[in-house]
DNA sequence: GCTAGGTTAATTTTT
DNA sequence: TTAACCTAGC
């Protein structure tokens, strides 16, 4: 089931569009709120223009003025103007903005939305094109993997080496660099056990038979239209004289070369972004095309927008140092007016209990206002993880201090299993040939239909050539489905046929949606159910249903499902916000908390591991991302102790915080604490004895000695702990296990038989050789 | 078909 | 450590 919002574009059509010309050539006021570089990206409408954003430096401002420029000047008309986004959230925004700025709604900008809402639209009224109906259903994850499964396993492929997840991964980096199964280059013919090119042909054919598309096809299949149909393509251009991108570092080459191919008569493209905030490599986006912006657009106006809005010199300043260590960025220097403000401060704690307790601590210290700083609100902090699993540690903190938190991120409303399970009765009563909707509430509440009952149906089904629900009609009237589950699945089918009908008969859909659940026994599986989420998942059935009040049937809701993603539980009860640094791109708080800053950790050590020296930037530029959410407080700490996948690891310091300018960082060091090696004053001679001093202990030295034999300018991105190599038969030893052979060895994944512990899978970095045991801090 | 207990593996996430 | 997934036994 599609989960964004593809409303807009039907609406708008119905819509007067607001017309150009019936505004009068008044003078502009939104030009007098824009700084020089700000106007002077609004005003280039003509041509391709690259706006180069920093971080804090009024991007969207820029993006929504210029969108008021083309519509007052009459340059456009709101339904000649493309603007894309990559979230529905920034859509929305940009919408009302340049509403605001006009004074007046936004009406007839059919062509503002995602890449995927304007794809799928696009996609809709040229489905012939690709082989589908203009109906078509469009899949998420849960339907992708169900489909991919299935196609596994009648491939006589072992799920369990060869997993669904990754095929779906596999497929989906393949889509995103624009590759149908034909134009996958051979050398990946190897991948997922050199069956992967020829699932993926399969997968895309039984798309094509269930009218369905995934996420990656919208993008795809359009570049796909416009390449081989010029008429169609020439149209769009003729259509879209002014393109917009948001957000442009994030695009992939799919989302790249569609927007070529729209720009490439006019040339009338205005892409902004940040290369230094481009964090979503690992799903596909190129940084590279923002930095081959005026290679692919000769005579590209750039614009670069420097005058920062949002934080204090010192914040910038230390940010700007951090990501001068990239090497592939195009360069820009952040300023501001702004007076001086505190510096970025760094503390050092002994292990990850103490630095959630810590910041428990600070943030209530905070909240009374300290060292003459103001007050803070709750809802004005926020603490930024590199993982979600890190919220944990202060989920709990937090719980037992009573301080109240949010979590932004987890799983969407939507997404939740409830949610999910109760679309797919609404999908059916929509439209009762949706297989996926039926096979995924078939026995949901149980009905006592399992994997063998579920094969009839299909067998039946298939034989006839008709839909699940077909399938199952007959199945169960000759008698074919026995026992339990013939009845469970007569009542369930006769529900189907009844709530179909009801739903077209034009039955009140709230009502309509409120029976089904009822009658379907869904309501009554959770009341039953003991577990602690069942309350909170029937709140949110209601949740459900209450969001329905706002469509005028089933289908609109169910085109408009992304609406209520975001629908934040209102509490006007004032919380700190916990979140992954990925998702504080592009939101800004007062005080802002980076805790986990080790290396490993932060910078991941999956991420340099597998991409290396590009691996870093972009954990690099992660870490700008973080330290430029803060206004005026940003506060890095680290652990030297801390419990990964149970196991205490010594850790080091990050990377990252040898390289922030010492006159710009405070060092919080309270007695007892671990300073970093860094900027903590004093000679060495006297630091390092005053930490033997607190910390006597040899393992709590040589992790000392071993933070100053680091290299300050960060050349190596293996850690030479992780570098050693082993062989089957190296005597290793481990921290918990103790003294073992190898037995196997791949990678960095190796299968040691230990003396005493028996066999175990672990990581190379986890163990050392076996003479190094006495290196092993601890 | 269901449940309890063992096994396994472990970023980031939008559409 | 933990949570998700799977298998064996009811």
């Amino acid at each position: 089931m599609s989960d964004f919002d593809e409303d807009d574009a039907f609406e708008a059509a119905s819509r007067p569009s607001l017309s150009a010309r019936a505004m009068p050539a008044r003078p502009a006021p939104y030009l007098d709120a824009l700084n020089p570089a700000q106007r002077e990206a609004v005003e280039a409408l003509e041509g391709p223009v690259l706006m180069l954003a920093g971080a804090g430096t009024g991007k969207t401002r820029a993006l929504t003025a210029r969108i008021a420029h083309l519509l007052h000047t009459g340059a456009a008309r709101p339904d000649g103007i493309l603007a894309v986004t990559f979230t529905n959230k920034a859509a929305r925004e940009m919408k009302e903005r340049v509403a605001a700025l006009l004074g007046q709604p936004v009406e007839g900008m059919p062509w503002l939305g995602t890449f995927h809402a304007i794809c799928a639209k696009l996609l809709r009224r040229h489905a012939e094109l690709a082989g589908l109906k203009p109906n078509f259903t469009i899949l998420d994850t849960d339907d992708q993997l169900r489909l991919l499964k299935q196609l596994i396993a009648a491939g006589n492929i072992d799920e369990k080496r060869w997993p669904a997840r990754l095929l779906a991964g596999i497929i989906d980096q393949w889509k995103n660099r624009a590759w149908t199964p034909e134009r996958v280059p051979v050398a990946e013919a190897q991948a997922f056990n050199g069956r992967g090119i020829e699932l993926y042909a399969a997968y895309q054919a039984r798309l094509r038979t269930l009218n369905a598309v995934d996420f990656g096809d919208l993008i795809l299949q359009m570049v796909t239209i416009f390449q081989s149909h010029d008429d169609v393509l020439g149209q769009y251009q003729r259509r879209f004289r002014y393109i917009l991108v948001d957000e442009y570092q994030d695009t992939n080459v799919a989302q790249y070369l569609w927007l070529r191919l729209l720009a490439a008569g006019h040339r009338n493209i205005c892409c902004v972004g940040d290369d230094d905030q481009s964090i979503y490599g690992w799903r596909g986006a190129e940084v590279g095309n923002i930095l081959r912006f005026e290679k692919d657009f000769p005579g590209a106006k750039v614009v670069r927008l420097e005058q920062n809005y949002r934080s204090t010199p010192h914040i910038l300043a230390a940010a700007s140092a951090l990501i001068a260590a990239n090497r592939d960025r195009l360069g820009k220097t952040l300023w501001t007016e702004e007076s001086e403000g505190e510096k970025v401060r760094l503390i050092g704690h002994w292990d990850g209990d103490e630095e959630a307790r810590w910041l428990g601590e600070e943030i209530e210290a905070l909240q009374r206002g300290t060292r003459g700083l103001d007050p803070f609100s709750l809802d004005d902090i926020a603490i930024l993880v590199r993982a979600s699993h890190q919220m944990r540690a202060f989920e709990d903190r937090f719980l037992t201090i009573g301080l109240p938190y949010r979590v932004i991120g987890g799983p969407r409303f939507y997404e939740r299993l409830e949610i999910r399970d109760a679309m797919a009765y609404f999908r059916l009563a929509v439209s009762p040939d949706d297989d996926l909707a039926f096979e995924r509430i078939v026995n949901t509440p149980r009905r006592g239909l399992g994997d063998k009952a579920l094969a009839t149906i299909r067998a039946a089904a298939r034989e006839a050539g008709v839909p699940m629900l077909e399938g199952a009609r007959i199945a169960a009237e000759n008698g074919r489905i026995k026992g339990r589950g013939a009845a469970g699945l007569r009542a369930l089918i006769a529900g189907l046929d009844r709530w179909h009908a009801r739903q077209r008969a034009g039955v009140d859909h709230i009502e309509l949606a409120e029976t089904i659940l009822e009658e379907s026994g869904y309501t009554e599986m959770w009341l039953q159910d003991k577990s602690p989420e069942a309350p909170g998942r029937l709140e949110n059935l209601k949740e459900l249903v209450k969001a329905l009040e706002g469509f005028e049937n089933l289908q609109g809701f169910l085109e408009h499902v992304s609406l209520i993603m975001d629908n934040e539980t209102g509490t006007d009860e004032e919380r700190v916000t916990l979140m992954t640094l990925h998702a504080a791109k592009g939101l800004e708080y007062p005080a802002v908390f980076l805790p986990g800053w080790e290396d490993g950790l932060f910078p991941s050590q999956r991420s340099m591991d597998e991409n290396g020296p590009r691996g870093l930037e972009e954990e690099r530029r992660l870490a700008y991302v973080g330290i430029t959410r803060a206004r005026q407080l940003c506060t890095i700490s680290f652990a030297a102790n801390r419990r990964v996948y149970g196991q205490w690891q010594s850790q080091l310091p990050s990377r990252f915080i040898d390289e922030l300018p010492e006159e710009h960082v405070d060092v919080l060091t309270p007695p007892g604490l671990y300073g970093g090696g860094y900027g903590a004053g004093g000679t060495r001679m006297e630091q390092e004895a005053a930490r033997a001093d607190s910390h006597a202990s040899p393992g709590w030295r040589r992790m000392q000695a071993r933070a100053y034999e680091r290299p300050r300018q960060t050349a190596p991105v293996i850690d030479l702990d992780a570098v050693e190599i082993f062989a089957p038969g190296d005597r290793v030893f481990h921290r918990k296990f103790g003294y073992g052979a190898v037995t196997q060895a791949e990678d960095d994944k190796l299968e040691v038989a230990f003396d005493k512990a028996g066999v175990k899978k672990v990581i190379a970095r986890f163990v050392v050789a076996a003479a190094r045991a006495d290196d092993v801090p601890f």
